[in-house]
DNA sequence: GTGTTTGCAAAGTGTTTGCAATTTA
DNA sequence: TAAATTGCAAACACTTTGCAAACAC
């Protein structure tokens, strides 16, 4: 079971062109599990830490951006001075918690743009990105 | 005329609360002028500096928080590490140009959301938020 | 072996804070 | 004069980088 996983990692992160280090194949076996996953580094960090895998929090940050430079994963800005990535690359939007910081994945079919403007002239649309904040019910 | 604009600008920030000091005045006299503008503290800074406006970074950024706490402004979050104010106050969504940093106004009516996903249970929705990632077109 | 990856510690970026000096009403 | 505001410099959180040691193929 955590051999098959550990191979189905490891030639997950060969056909994105990333050797399949210690490091890496701990993480990737971290992300990519069932649910996608919403995590900044930090987290990853400790999460591994908690699991027993030795990462300098230097290499999380790297493996990070190589997993999103190959397309593993994408970014998600919803905070000044806080990066998170996320296990989905499908197009789709979120809900931001603003008391726990947790991002949730808007399910897809609940939000519908009806119109997307033109991009100014000479530009072009790279992504479309919706962020719905919420907090926790204010009992009245 | 500029006496005018002061007059205007002071009796603007009593009514929200804060006091008129050289620095706010002029911070004010900068930014809410005839079209709607997207700046950040450093931005802004640099701009009062040109313009031989003596004011720390600090009391910039100060500002700019009062200034939103007050609701003469709104923040803008786009790229880790960096915030963006905004004079429009209005519900509105923005065009985020990758290359030049540059923050634009998507004219209301030119984007419509059809559908507004039902928050989480137990949480309200606070704000939606819709960035357009730009890019200048690429030649081909 | 050779090139890649790692980890550390240092540097970097944008932002915030503590506090004495200054300004405002 | 009392309270609010400013400016400086130090502190901050998060992220990135340089480089020697360790690792993968």
């Amino acid at each position: 079971m955590q051999t098959a996983q550990g191979i189905h990692q490891a030639s997950k992160l060969r056909d994105f062109g990333l050797r399949p280090t210690r490091q890496r194949l701990a993480l990737a076996k971290l992300l990519f599990g069932e649910q996608p996953r919403h995590v900044t580094a930090e987290q990853l960090h400790r999460e591994a830490e908690c699991a027993g895998i030795k990462v300098s929090l230097a290499t999380v940050y790297n493996t990070l951006h190589q997993f999103t430079q190959s397309g593993l994963m994408r970014e998600v800005v919803v905070e000044s001075g806080r990066i998170y990535f996320d296990t989905n690359t499908a197009p789709h939007h979120h809900f931001y918690h603003l008391e726990t910081g947790q991002l949730l994945d808007i399910p897809s079919g609940h939000l519908a743009i009806a119109e997307i403007p033109p991009p100014p002239p000479g530009t072009d649309i790279d992504g479309v990105e919706v962020i719905i904040r919420i907090t926790d019910k204010k009992s009245k």
